[in-house]
DNA sequence: TTGATTATTTGATATGGATCAATTTTAATA
DNA sequence: TATTAAAATTGATCCATATCAAATAATCAA
C-alpha cells in the first residue's frame, strides 16, 4: 500500500526488484526484466525464533535464500550431540537443489524471512539461464572453501584460536554486507557458538573473558562485542 | 601403438574416449562426439610420490581431475601445523575454476596422473555446455556435503569414532569406484591420517590397535586393513 | 645383504578443555 | 515491578588425547 501512495498505481515492482540484499545473493546476476519471472518462481516465507525450517531426515524439495535474519544449519548425532555446520546470514542460500535428503537441519535464530525455490522450478529456470547456473556454481564453490576453512579450524586450532577466529569472521561477514561490524552483534547464544566451534559453552565463555581481561575486546553485553585490538586478535588465529 | 595393432590406423580414439574413470568424473555427462573436443582442451600430466601439484599461496589457474592415483589437499598454519582437508581419488577434481589464490595445497601420494584444465578454456567450454555446468554444480555441491560431514566429525567425534569413520569412508569410496574395498588399502601414512582426522599419529595407531584387539579389523600390514565387523564399526561412529 | 632412514607401535606423563556444580546476570512473563 | 526461567560466568576436578620417549618394524640405498 505504501507503493500506491508513492504513485505506482498500475505497476507494482516485483518483490525481487526491491530486494535489499540482492547484490549479496546468487540472484544478483539477473537483469531487471528477469527479476519479474524470478519473483514468480519463488515464494516468500517467514519464520520465528527457534522455528525449524527443515530437518535432516526430510526429503529435500527446496532451496532457500535468506532475505532477513539469521539461521543455523546443524547436524544431530544419534546420542543427541549437536554440531552446528554454519550460521547463515542475509544473502546466503541453503537447502538442496537435488532430490534426496537434506544434509543438515535448519532453524531460525530470531525472526527470519526466506525466499523459497522449488527444486524443479529452479532447475527449469536454470536450464534457460547460464549466468544463474554459473553464479550458483561459483557461490557453491565459495561455500566449499568456507567449509574447508572450518575443517582447518576444527582440526588444528585450540580453543583460544577458534574463538578469536569466530569473532573476526563474523565481523568480516557484517562488513561484507555493509552492516556495522564493530561492535559486532552475535545473534546466537553461547551454547550455539560452542556447538559451532566444537567446544563447550564454558570454554567459549572463558576465552571471551580472557580476551576481555587482556583488552582485545570489550563485552558491551553478552551479544554485543566491541573489537579493541583487531591486529592482535588476527595474529592469534594466523 | 597397441591401438594401431588393433587396426585403428586412421582414427586413434581421443584420450577421453578410452578414459577408465570417466563414469566417476564430472565429464561423464559428455557425449561421444564431445569427448574429442574435451580431450583437446585438457592436458594430461604425471606426478610422482610427494610431488607438489600447487601451493596454497599460488595464483589459481587450473582445475585438475584425477585419472590415476591419490592426492592430498592440505592447509598449513604459519607455525607449521598441517591440516589435511581431504584425500582425493580417481574421478575427483580439485584446484579452482576461478581466478584468485588456491584455498589449499595439493600433493601426490604415490604416482598420479591428472587431467589439467585451464580456467578460461574450461569456462569457455562450460558456456556452450549447460549439462557440464550442471554436472560441475552437482559435484561441487556433493563436495560441499562431504566437507560438512567432516565438520561434524572434527567438531563432535572422539578419536575412536573418527578412526572408525575414516576406515568405513575409505572402504565406501573404494566400493563406489569399483575397487576392492575389503581389505582396504590405505595409501597414506599414519601421520597423514592423523593430520586428516585432527589427531596425532600415536592416537591413530592406538585406536587401530584397539580395533585390532577387539577383533573389528585385521591389520594385514600397516597399509592394508581387513574389516572383520563392519556393523560394529558402523555403530561406533553413529 | 647390510646399514641407514623412515614409519609404526607402545609406554609414561602432562595438559587443555570437558564435566560437574554453584553463582550471577539477563530476559521473559505475570 | 516482582517472579520465574534462561543464559552466562566462574570455580573445582577429571579425563581423553597430546606430548615426550623409546623400541620395533618396514623400506630404501649402497
Amino acid at each position: 500500500m505504501e507503493e500506491a501512495l508513492k504513485g505506482n498505481f498500475d505497476k507494482p515492482r516485483p518483490r525481487c526488484s526491491v530486494c535489499k540484499i540482492r547484490s549479496y545473493s546468487f540472484c544478483r546476476c539477473l537483469q531487471e526484466d528477469q527479476l519479474k519471472i524470478f519473483a514468480e518462481i519463488s515464494d516468500e516465507k517467514e519464520f520465528k525464533d527457534k522455528q525449524t525450517i527443515f530437518l535432516q531426515q526430510e526429503n529435500s524439495r527446496n532451496l532457500y535464500n535468506i532475505t532477513k535474519g539469521n539461521i543455523k544449519i546443524y547436524k544431530l548425532l544419534n546420542d543427541g550431540r549437536i554440531q552446528i555446520i554454519g550460521f547463515l546470514y542475509p544473502g546466503d542460500f541453503f537447502g538442496s537443489y537435488k532430490k534426496g535428503k537434506y544434509n543438515y537441519s535448519a532453524e531460525a535464530i530470531g525472526d527470519v524471512r526466506l525466499c523459497v525455490f522449488k527444486q524443479e522450478t529452479l532447475d527449469n529456470y536454470l536450464e534457460k539461464n547460464m549466468n544463474l547456473a554459473k553464479e550458483l556454481l561459483h557461490m557453491t564453490s565459495h561455500e566449499l572453501t568456507l567449509a574447508q576453512d572450518r575443517i582447518g579450524v576444527l582440526g588444528k586450532m585450540n580453543a583460544n584460536e577458534r574463538v578469536a577466529k569466530f569473532i573476526l569472521n563474523i565481523s568480516e561477514q557484517r562488513a561484507r554486507i555493509g552492516w556495522q561490524n564493530n561492535p559486532v552483534s552475535l545473534p546466537m547464544i553461547r551454547q550455539d557458538i560452542a556447538d559451532y566451534l566444537g567446544l563447550t559453552l564454558e570454554t567459549v565463555s572463558r576465552e571471551i573473558t580472557r580476551f576481555k581481561t587482556s583488552n582485545l575486546i570489550k563485552v558491551m553485553n553478552s551479544k554485543q562485542i566491541f573489537i579493541v585490538d583487531k591486529e592482535k586478535l588476527a595474529t592469534i588465529c594466523q
